[in-house]
DNA sequence: CAGTATTATGATACGGATTATCAGTAACAA
DNA sequence: TTGTTACTGATAATCCGTATCATAATACTG
């Protein structure tokens, strides 16, 4: 089985393990999100799935969002992108010009959260952080 | 001179020294923001100005927000929030059920971003974090 | 298999939030 | 003061996402 298979493979499952149905719309948004080959944004799942209604797109984003399948980018401005979460919890750099988004990990924004546990009021449930950059093709 | 009156001062030169012209729309837009006691949203400070045009509202809040005055705050859902930049450089902690927001500053983040700077390609350019916690007035 | 209950779909309308338009107005330099 | 230019604000338009709801697909039961 290629990666790419093994991909959808997962997405799948992630939604059958919860109790989903195994739609064909579902699959076809599997598909498209495989096919992808960077970060994308609703719409551009939409564009590529002409026969799939939006609402069904938008709602199964958020089923993989919400299983943690999909990691959700917020842009400076616009509409947020979603990636594939291959591997594990990550944080992402955005190209600000082009628009390009890699993943990071550092196990020192994870430790700091844990120190700064102790000293806020309250329970941390979650965080984000990106990384705003002029990536090299944009700025040589 | 209060700290208040301090703070409108900073936001007001701090449009002046840009260059911008000072109108009696922005003057307001600027006292509105500082008789703020929490983050607020772009629909808070037009509700508090009904006699200031909503594009104004909208305009001058990216004015500060591009000169550094007002941090722009990634909300998990909705509209997002301001907050004056009273402390320089620092991050946020969001209560994801009543929506409070308090400051922090953690140089452990920067030290970290230094680092990636190193491995990562293209130039970084500026960064967002938002810590997301159950404050202890919603859960205690 | 039916037959039935449940869930999902998608066309469409709707909503909130922000921006574009553009004629009129106000700031400010000369 | 006067002319240039930036700014304003009513409104329309846009963008992004969600609610509605009749229809269809799926799973369950006998
Ligand atoms: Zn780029
Ligand atoms: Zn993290
Ligand atoms: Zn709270
Ligand atoms: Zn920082």
């Amino acid at each position: 089985m290629t990666t790419t298979e093994q991909m959808r493979h997962d997405l799948i499952t992630t939604l059958e393990d919860r109790g989903f149905r195994l739609t064909k719309p579902r699959r076809d948004v599997a598909t498209a999100i495989e096919t992808q080959a960077d970060a994308f944004t609703a719409e551009d799942l939409c564009e590529s799935l002409p026969a799939v209604g939006r609402a069904t797109v938008y709602r199964t984003i958020k089923l993989l969002v919400d299983t943690g399948a999909l990691c959700k980018l917020a842009m400076p401005d616009g509409a947020p992108k979603y990636s594939l979460a291959r591997v594990g919890h990550h944080h992402h750099t955005v190209c600000v010009r082009c628009g390009k988004v890699s993943d990071f990990r550092d196990t020192t924004v994870e430790r700091m959260l844990r120190s700064l546990a102790k000293e806020i009021d309250g329970q941390i449930v979650g965080h984000r952080m990106e990384v705003y950059v002029d990536c090299s093709d944009c700025v040589p």
